[in-house]
RNA sequence: UCCUCUGUAGCUCAGUCGGUAGAGCGGGUGGCUGUUAACCACUAGGUCGGCGGUUCGAGCCCGUCCGGAGGAGCCA
C-alpha cells in the first residue's frame, strides 16, 4: 500500500510499476468504456487520478455508479502522463469498493461558503480549503514544539481545571458536579461550594501563566501548549470559547529577551510551514488570500517594529481626523488603531510596549517612570493582536501593592508571592494565540475555520 | 451585550409594482473512447426560518422570536 503522498514526492521510483493505494473518491467522471476517479487519502494535498477501463476492471458498471465520497482500494500501474494537467495517473487492473457514501453526500464538486460548511464540520476536513488548513495546524504545531525543544525549553502541561479567579484573564467557565436544580446553599443563601467534588468553587483555565512561572522558577525556560478557556460573550472572527495557546516563561529575562524570543518563534513557525507545507501554501495563495506568501517571505527577512504606548499615541494623535475614537494617554488603543499601526504605518508585526499600568494585569512588572508597565502586544497586519505578554514584578512588595490596588487578595496569591520570596528572579512570557497564528498562516479570515469542531457563543455543535 | 446586514430546492443564488415558485450546480435515468468544476438530453425535488398582523390576495409590507454573517467592546 503506497501512500498518494509517497507518489507525488518521488513519482519515478514507482512509474510502470504495479501499486496499490486507497482512499475516498473526490470527482468521477466516467462514460461508455472508461472512467476518471480522483482519490484522495488525507496523505497530499494533491488527488491521485485513477483510469478504469471495462476492459480491465471487472466491477466497472459498478464502480462508475459511486459517488463522491465512496471509500476505493485500487491496484493499477502508475503511468506518466506528460500531456496532461497532473503529472501520473494509475491505470487500475482491480478496484475494490471499501465503502459506499450515499447519494445525499453534501459536499459538491464546487466552492461551498464557509458558513454552510460549518454547518457539517464533520465533513469539511474532506474539503480542499480544510485539508490544507488542518494539515498545517498540524505541521505548526510540530514547529513550535520543535522550536522550544530545540532551544531546552520544558514543555509544561499545566491544569486546565483551576481554583477560583486566580488568573485574572476574563470570564471563566465554572467547572461543577453540583446539582444545579438543587444547589446545596449557606445559611446566607450563596452557593455552599463545600458540598461541590473540589470542596471549593472551580473553573477551567483562562491561561497556564501562573502555574507556568512556577515552573520556569526551576527550569529558567518553559513553555505550555495546551488548551484554554473564555467564557467571554465575545461575537467576533477572531474568538472562540476554547482556543490553544502558547505560553513561555523564561527566567533572568527581560522584555527585551521576551520580544527577541517572541520574534525567533514566529519566524521560525513561518520558515518551518512555508518549507514543509508547500503545496499547501500555494493552495493559500492562490483561492484564499493572494498575498500570503510575499507578507509571510517579507516578514522573516524583516525586523519586527517597536514603539512604546506613548509613541503610538502621539502618532495616532497626528491622524485622529480618521478615526471614530478619540486617542488619549490612559486609554486602550481600539481595533482601529492597532490596525492602522501596523497595516498603514509599519506594514509589518509591531510590538507596542510600555502600556499605562492601569490598563494591564496587575502581575506586570512596573517601569521606573512609575505610569507604566513592561507589557508588550504583537500586532499583525490581518489578524490584529496575535501575542501578549510581559515582564513580571518580581520585587514582592511592589506585586503586594499591586494586588491591593487591583482589589486582589494577598491570601489567593500566597504561592505566586512565594516565588518572588524564595530566589525570584526577573522573568517575563508571552502568550502567542495558536489559532491567530494559524490565521496569519493561512490568510483563513474566521477563527471557526482553523478549529475542527469550534466552540464559540451559542455553538458547541459536535 | 450593542450596531448593521441576512435567511427562497441538498448547495450557490434570482424573484420587477403585493397577483400564487425560477436558474445553475448537485441527485436520478439515458447517451458519449482521454476527462480535469467534463459534456449532451430527459427527470424528480419547495411549510419561501417560526409565529402573529395588514390585504380580496404576502416570498415581497408591518410586528415579534429564532438562526447565520460582518463590525464594536473584551482579548489570544
Amino acid at each position: 500500500m503506497e501512500s498518494i503522498k509517497r507518489l507525488f514526492i518521488d513519482p519515478s521510483k514507482f512509474y510502470n510499476k504495479n501499486i496499490e493505494v486507497s482512499g475516498w473518491i473526490r470527482t468521477i467522471r466516467d462514460s461508455k468504456s472508461f472512467g476518471f476517479i480522483e482519490i484522495n487519502d488525507g496523505s497530499f494535498f494533491k488527488n491521485l487520478q485513477i483510469v478504469a477501463d471495462e476492459k480491465d476492471t471487472s466491477n466497472y458498471q459498478e464502480v462508475l455508479k459511486l459517488s463522491i465520497g465512496s471509500a476505493i482500494s485500487v491496484q493499477g500501474i502508475l503511468l506518466e502522463t506528460p500531456n496532461a494537467k497532473q503529472p501520473f495517473e494509475l491505470r487500475a487492473s482491480s478496484i475494490t469498493i471499501e465503502g459506499y457514501s450515499a447519494n445525499d453526500y453534501p459536499l459538491q464538486k464546487k466552492k461551498h461558503s464557509f458558513e454552510f460548511l460549518r454547518t457539517i464540520a464533520h465533513l469539511r476536513p474532506r474539503t480542499n480549503t480544510f485539508s490544507a488548513v488542518f494539515r498545517i495546524r498540524s505541521v505548526a504545531s510540530y514547529a513550535i514544539h520543535k522550536f522550544f525543544q530545540d532551544r531546552g525549553f520544558v514543555y509544561v502541561q499545566t491544569p486546565i481545571i483551576t481554583t477560583s479567579d486566580c488568573e485574572g484573564a476574563g470570564q471563566m467557565f465554572r467547572v461543577t458536579t453540583l446539582d444545579l436544580n438543587n444547589v446545596p446553599k449557606n445559611k446566607n443563601s450563596t452557593v455552599d461550594y463545600s458540598k461541590d467534588f473540589f470542596g471549593k468553587e472551580t473553573s477551567l483555565t483562562v491561561s497556564g501563566q501562573l502555574a507556568g512561572e512556577a515552573y520556569a522558577m526551576a527550569f529558567k525556560n518553559i513553555y505550555t501548549f495546551g488548551p484554554t478557556f473564555r467564557a467571554e460573550n465575545s461575537n467576533t472572527a477572531r474568538h472562540a470559547a476554547e482556543f490553544w495557546m502558547i505560553e513561555p516563561e523564561i527566567a533572568f529575562a527581560d522584555l527585551n529577551d521576551d520580544m527577541a524570543l517572541a520574534e525567533d518563534m514566529i519566524k521560525y513557525i513561518i520558515n518551518y510551514v512555508l518549507e514543509n507545507c508547500p503545496e499547501e501554501m500555494k493552495f493559500f495563495n492562490d483561492f484564499i488570500d493572494n498575498s500570503v506568501l510575499d507578507r509571510l517571505n517579507n516578514i522573516v527577512s524583516s525586523k519586527f517594529g517597536v514603539i512604546t504606548y506613548t509613541e503610538a499615541v502621539d502618532l495616532l494623535k497626528k491622524e485622529s481626523a480618521t478615526f471614530e475614537y478619540p486617542v488619549e494617554w490612559g486609554i486602550d488603543l481600539q481595533t482601529e488603531h492597532e490596525k492602522y499601526l501596523t497595516e498603514k504605518i509599519f506594514k509589518k508585526p509591531l510590538f507596542v510596549i510600555n502600556y499605562p499600568k492601569e490598563i494591564k494585569a496587575f502581575y506586570m512588572r512596573q517601569n521606573d517612570d512609575g505610569k507604566t508597565v513592561a507589557a508588550m502586544d504583537l500586532l499583525v497586519p490581518g489578524v490584529g493582536e496575535i501575542i501578549g505578554g510581559s515582564q513580571r514584578e518580581e520585587r514582592i512588595d511592589i506585586l503586594e501593592k499591586k494586588l491591593s490596588d487591583f482589589d486582589l487578595k494577598k491570601e489567593d496569591y500566597w504561592w505566586y508571592l512565594d516565588l518572588r520570596k524564595y530566589g525570584g528572579v526577573k522573568h517575563c512570557g508571552f502568550g502567542l494565540g495558536f489559532e491567530r497564528m494559524i490565521m496569519y498562516l493561512t490568510g483563513m479570515t474566521n477563527i471557526r475555520d482553523v478549529i475542527s469542531f469550534p466552540r464559540t457563543t451559542k455553538q458547541a455543535d459536535f
